[in-house]
DNA sequence: CAGCCATATTAAAACGTTACAAATCGCTTT
DNA sequence: AAAGCGATTTGTAACGTTTTAATATGGCTG
């Protein structure tokens, strides 16, 4: 009656593959599982008859059995405002899992004191095998808490704990200092950064490579203290203002976000300062939409979609009992500006 | 030894419970499943000792006994731009999921001839309770074959199936008329869609909307023919660039979404032509970015967030039974403007 | 040929939960 | 006083898997 008849029948289980070969559940099992104790030809004669009847573990059932859940969790934030972020990020990951059997869940990280307790939530009861997450701080009491435990987990940036983790970062100080280059190549004279919260630490090196490098040229520059790239945006625009009023406006800026880059050109349009005329912007870029901006800016890509996927595959490695210690991995600032992604365009 | 003694003992099971208090293990299932053949002050007894010793009903074991994953699955495109979308939309989810004991997994859904590969693993396999997706299709495969094995989800945009499915839409047939009142109201006299590719039933609401609102007023309209919003951006580019190129360029500019729109003002800027003063543009706008792009132009907002909380409280209604025809609801087009996110400096 | 060992297979228990059927108890009814 | 009844409670089996320990089957050694 049905159209397919294989949704008909009940899932094939262990014990139907086991009943049409003959062998007993336990060899089954053993013989799926490439255990060498079991026969070499038992182990082909099981695996054709399990393909056959598209036999496919319960998942339910092995993880009661050992404990194992087959699941990665993203702490996923949800205070602030990502353009590409989260999309680029998750399909990354997505494309570091495929084909392994694990399945992301997406668990909301609000930023705040509670950082802990979805943490704490996922290990008391075993929700998931291991965690990603991003915005790590300085001393993240995640990383602290993972370590103790001996949880797996990779996380976006590094802290500054003497025992190592897996982590995957972006050389945010590379790129300040490349940004820096790029607008002292174009004349500027004093230039401004708005920094992450101090918290993280990625607002360390991004404050450290633009402040050296600004030195080392012996440029005027300045990091502005009364709000951050999380401050809500009306606060970001009014301090820009604020500063644009006051005496040696800056002509050069660097942002550490897409967001933030679209705040700072907002504010400089609505003061009648064109980028790339009066002043420069350098920003990050982690997607394509920036090619569509205009004035155009000068971009460095961060290849969010690669962080995902190099995470995720470091979190099965590292589930998988490799120390962590290996598992690290420094993204250089990819190429700049807009011809990177379109090159026929800049021929 | 142990900082928190709570992580040295096993995990409390429903036989702890059971030792505890004196009861049997079934009893104690029941008691916390409030079920009224148990005598109340009993009920009491042991959800207080339950409470006590931090039980937490093991989701492996709940599983495998009752067949239900407390799972809910998003398929998740992974083949386009998405600025805020996947953000606001994912974040919106959770909220919904919040205190249900549900967890969210994502699967990639790449667009293509496979859309009905990730949805027959999942219910083959029984990897979810409920399934969320976007991208609905006039007569979308995944919905028909949802239907036929009576699983449950809510979709992101309706279909043209004769049975009621559940769904959640943004009236987008009312966004076009909008956008084209808006156009009109500034005077313009000749304007443009691009279009969704046209599989997908929101690309008739719009299409209709636009052109009827038009036809109304009796103004000079066109849809594009030759590339669609999920064409690449060099692709639409091109195809603006030669429609400018031609005599009777178009004045207005209706955009379905934020990317669009971005391309679309970077080819009038480069072509010379200023938003607001030699044209205009009105897009659907999803997240906060539109307010700092310069020169302004209008927007109307769709709420993601907002849409993927009701389509997780509707999975979840739907998944306790209750019938698809009343799980419906369309979402009207939002404030226009930027003004509405941005209240204080309208003033 | 008894005894031993390696190889190959299996029975049975366990993971933590739910649900069916059966048992216990204190009371009312005949 | 026996039977019956409603209100609670409980023993047991089952969900599908992995794993420990045990069993069966040979071949080989002494």
């Amino acid at each position: 009656m049905s159209p397919d008849p294989r949704f008909d029948q009940p899932r094939p289980t262990l014990r139907t593959v086991a009943e049409l070969t003959g062998y007993a559940v336990a060899t089954v099992s053993r013989a799926l599982a490439d255990d060498p104790k079991i026969a070499k030809s038992t182990r082909k004669k099981i695996a054709d008859a399990a393909r056959k009847v598209g036999y496919v573990p319960d998942r339910a059932a092995r993880r009661l059995r050992t404990g194992r859940t087959q699941v990665v969790t993203l702490l996923l934030n949800t205070d602030h405002e990502f353009l590409g972020f989260t999309h680029e990020f998750l399909t990354g990951i997505t494309q570091g899992l495929r084909g392994t059997g694990y399945s992301v869940t997406v668990v909301p990280d609000s930023l705040g004191p509670d950082r802990l307790s979805p943490v704490r939530t996922i290990l008391r009861n075993r929700l998931a095998d291991g965690l990603l997450f991003t915005r790590t701080e300085s001393f993240d009491p995640r990383v602290r808490l993972l370590m103790e435990e001996g949880f797996p987990f990779v996380c976006h940036g590094r802290t500054e704990f003497a025992q190592p983790h897996a982590w995957v970062d972006y050389d945010n100080e590379a790129f300040a200092r490349v940004a820096v280059d790029r607008l002292i190549q174009r004349g500027r004279k004093r230039i401004l950064l708005i920094p992450p919260a101090e918290d993280f630490t990625f607002a360390q090196h991004i404050r450290y490579g633009f402040v050296s490098a600004a030195r080392a040229a012996g440029i005027d520059h300045e990091v502005v203290s009364s709000v951050n790239i999380d401050s809500p945006g009306a606060e970001i625009a009014e301090a820009l203002r604020a500063r644009l009023a006051r005496p040696d406006p800056p002509d050069g800026y660097v942002c550490v976000g897409e967001a933030i880059a679209l705040a700072t050109m907002g504010v400089l349009a609505d003061a009648g300062v064109v980028p790339g005329i009066a002043a420069d912007v350098v920003a990050k870029r982690a997607s394509p939409i920036f090619d569509n901006i205009r004035p155009r800016i000068e971009t460095v890509f961060e290849d969010l979609r690669a962080t995902g996927q190099t995470m995720a595959e470091m979190l099965l490695r590292n589930m998988d009992g490799e120390p962590a210690g290996g598992l690290q991995h420094l993204f250089p600032p990819g190429p700049a500006s807009w011809q990177a992604s379109d090159a026929t365009v800049s021929a």
